[in-house]
DNA sequence: AGCACGCCGACT
DNA sequence: GTCGGCGTGCTC
């Protein structure tokens, strides 16, 4: 009957829908996301809008609401692919459509001129004199302002925004003027570049075999209209930026264009470099430092063909190329790939999706030196297509690992920060003049306790996580909301030594100087980088040898190449293990893997020291022999056992609440409702969910092993597992009290089906009125906790 | 954003 | 009274 439109106007004053009358002979041929043409305003101007929502009824004094006068036609073909995305967002995550939209379009948030307009003198100057002094005996007094400025300097022209704004002058004057021939209105078309190198100087190099071999696999699957997903597992120097750039110019010679994602642009300015000598000005950047004018030129630039590539953050998939070939995300296991705004989507996942939306499709390839147990996952079983880069192509060897036992130090009497053999080994290179590293693994720092004696943990019996210790003097889980009383005494072996290990990386650097107060030290954490180019300038002074030691949080394990490092120690390598999610091991492992990939990497052999409490637990055992493979089998088997992503799926609903007490019964009632039974025939919709969960529930497992095994697991966990609701890891922002309940099921259209629920849920109560300060959002496999 | 409505000063 | 510029507010 009703569709609820948003006005194709980039202004916040009608950034909303509207409700429009469906006519008879479109119903049908209309549905969410299809662009339509609406009379809009008081004039009823016909304008193209998005159709957000079907209703039956209107919510708007049914005399005002006009009808859709027609389905927009010419509409550019990009658009229409990312409008798609956005309902697929708003299903698969759950948010408002605009939200999805307004994700989606980010050029729809026009705040920059994409033309500079100008005014200048149309008449000859003696005339527009003479209408000057008109103007100012009749008193149009803003006429007169713009005519002055105008007269003051005669054939030069004024930004139209100078007139606007300083001059205060309105747009229905300065159109009265021109339309009396007395000023002309000018646009001038001009993008904003931020790339600054134009010469394509890089030359090629050779590729190795098994780069080779990836490039012709992909294209060639590229010619035979095979479009898939596939993983590059490459070590650390392998070469996989080589990969891509090959793999790009492949995609450009078929007339095609790539968007590379990457997590931080910051931190991979070589990387960035080396596009930019390979593809000049074809290449361009997006990222957070932009201006929001320089965004939006850069999607102009590529709707309007003049670039192929375009590197970025999660954001930059919304690029509107209109010939998309190829989605490259490099460090594809980072978790900057989640968004944490609504809609809270995986960039790789989107990606995907949008590969299979594009006309003619296109490839996408993730790559990493750690894949993230999801993609791995998928890999193993057939849907990536996965290839191994194994050979180092920058000649270094793998660094020697030495994993210390922190509980063997304390026995021998050692209660410093660093074990004997850090200290020797930093004492060495110093002697030596040679560099060294330490990194602090400072994530999860919310404070697990542990005991320094024997290495006990507190846990949660009935999650595996760790316990965080609470103000209240008590240990909480956060999954389910499981809590007791703090110890000071571990009930393991009864030291006294229990408590919330925490240290900085200003800890650290007070240490190293008591040891060795000659030593020249620079710190790196979120303190000594606030600025704006600290961070490249901590880096540069000590890739230039201005110091001998470089303390850092994870910040200083990404990716950056110095040759003279010979040791890198990494303390507390164990903090990590016990952050309470699920993803801590994989985490830490990851975060291993880059520190320990830190050594060696010139000529000169390196060494790496992981000290940990736990240095027999897998995580650190594989990351210090680099083995990947051992780790995701030890992982996947861990996640298969309690039902966690990949192999199942988790749906986050975050509850927040004014009131503690009305947060807690309402998150409740969000239980009952997740709980109950689904009854057929209440509504359509429900009796759809029904019908598709018993089905999934009763399926019959294949002949063939692998996926009967598989299907045989996913089976168990297929019925929903509902946990909580409990208080959200912070439980209060801003005097907005926090609740979370976790759904756990191998099946995601469950999960989606039980949001939609909720969903219709609170959209009876917003109707009822009873949704007073609540909010409620969901997170689909959740990377950062709540 | 873009349009119309209505207020207000100036002129018949 | 009337004409026309200019600011304001609304758009299903």
């Amino acid at each position: 009957m009703f569709a609820k439109i948003i006005i194709d106007i980039s202004h916040e004053q009608v950034d909303r829908t509207f409700c429009y009358k469906i006519p008879d002979h479109l119903r049908g041929s209309i549905d969410i996301g299809t662009c339509v043409l609406v009379p809009f305003g008081r004039g009823n101007n016909v304008r193209t809008g998005y159709v957000m929502e079907l209703t039956d009824t209107a919510d708007f004094d049914p005399d005002k609401i006009k009808e859709i006068k027609g389905i927009a036609t010419e509409n550019l073909p990009a658009e229409d692919v990312f409008i798609k995305l956005a309902v697929w967002m708003k299903q698969t995550y759950g948010s408002t459509m605009y939200a999805a939209l307004k994700t989606v379009l980010p050029a729809h948030k026009k705040q920059a001129a994409l033309k500079h307009k100008y005014i200048s003198l149309k008449m000859a100057e003696r005339e527009a004199r003479e209408y000057f002094y008109e103007c100012k005996s009749k008193n149009r007094k803003a006429q007169e302002r713009l005519l002055s400025e105008l007269l003051s300097e005669p054939g030069e022209r004024i930004p139209y925004e100078l007139v606007t704004g300083k001059l205060n002058i309105s747009a229905a004057t300065i159109r009265s003027l021109k339309d009396k021939g007395i000023i002309s209105v000018t646009e001038e078309e001009y993008y904003r570049n931020p790339v600054n190198i134009s010469e394509v100087t890089a030359k090629k190099l050779n590729l190795s075999d098994e780069q080779q071999y990836v490039v012709d696999k992909v294209m060639n699957d590229y010619d035979n209209n095979i479009r898939k997903t596939y993983l590059l597992h490459g070590i650390t120097g392998s070469g996989k930026t080589e990969v891509y750039i090959r793999m790009i110019e492949k995609i450009i010679e078929r007339g095609k264009q790539a968007i590379v994602l990457i997590p931080e642009i910051s931190l991979t300015y070589q990387t960035l470099m080396r596009f930019y000598r390979h593809f000049g000005d074809r290449v361009s950047v997006m990222n957070s430092t932009l201006s929001p004018g320089e965004k939006f030129d850069q999607f102009e630039r590529a709707r309007n063909g003049q670039l192929d590539i375009i590197i970025g953050p999660r954001s930059a998939l919304f690029t509107p190329f209109s010939n998309l070939g190829l989605i490259i995300i490099d460090e594809e296991h980072e978790p900057a790939y989640k968004s944490e705004q609504m809609p809270k989507y995986h960039a790789r996942e989107a990606a995907i999706e949008l590969a299979r939306l594009v006309k003619g499709g296109a490839s996408v390839v993730l790559g990493s030196a750690t894949p993230s147990l999801e993609a791995y996952y998928k890999a193993v079983t057939g849907e990536f297509e996965l290839f191994e880069l194994t050979k180092r192509l920058t000649g270094g060897t793998l660094p020697e690992v030495e994993c210390v036992d922190l509980r063997d130090e304390l026995r021998s009497g050692n209660m410093s920060i660093f074990s004997r053999s850090l200290r020797e080994g930093i004492e060495d290179r110093l002697q030596r003049h040679e560099q060294l590293m330490l990194f602090i693994n400072r994530r999860g720092l919310a404070g697990f306790v542990s005991c320094r004696s024997c290495g006990h943990v507190f846990k949660c019996p009935h999650c595996d996580v760790s316990l965080s210790e609470h103000k209240g003097g008590r240990l909480v889980c956060h999954y389910c909301g499981y809590s007791e009383p703090v110890t000071r005494i571990c009930p393991e072996c009864g030291s006294k030594y229990v408590s919330a290990f925490r240290a900085g990386t200003q800890q650290i650097e007070k240490e190293v100087l008591k040891y060795w107060p000659q030593a020249r030290v620079l710190r790196m954490d979120a303190d000594t980088t606030r600025t704006k180019d600290s961070y490249q300038k901590i880096l540069t002074a000590f890739s230039n040898e201005e110091a001998d030691i470089l303390i850092g949080t994870q910040m200083i394990v990404k990716g950056h190449d110095f040759p003279k490092v010979t040791l890198v120690g990494v303390l507390a390598a164990d903090m990590s293990l016990y952050a309470n999610d699920y993803r801590a091991a994989e985490r830490t492992f990851q975060l291993l893997t880059q520190a320990a990939g830190r050594a060696g990497r010139g000529k000169l052999p390196g060494k790496v020291i992981v000290q940990s409490y736990q240095p027999d637990h897998y995580a650190i055992q594989t990351a210090a022999r680099q083995d990947y493979n051992a780790f995701y089998d030890e992982e996947i088997a861990y996640r298969r056992l309690l039902a966690y992503p990949p192999v199942a799926h988790m749906m986050a609903v975050q509850i927040t609440s004014r009131y503690e007490d009305s947060g807690i019964s309402f998150a409740n009632r969000l239980r009952t409702i997740l709980e109950q039974p689904v009854v057929a025939g209440i509504d359509t919709e429900d009796a759809m969910f029904n019908a598709s969960y018993n089905h999934r529930l009763n399926l019959d497992t294949g002949n063939d092993t692998m996926s009967a095994y598989v299907n045989g697991s996913l089976m168990e966990s297929a019925k929903p597992v509902i946990i909580g609701p409990a208080a959200a890891n912070i439980s209060k922002i801003n005097d907005v009290f926090r609740f979370v309940i976790y759904v756990k099921s191998a099946d995601y259209a469950i999960l989606t089906r039980m949001k939609d629920k909720i969903e219709r849920y609170t959209a009876r109560l917003i109707e009822a009125g009873q949704y007073r300060g609540y909010s409620v959002q969901f997170d689909f496999d959740p990377i950062n906790g709540f």
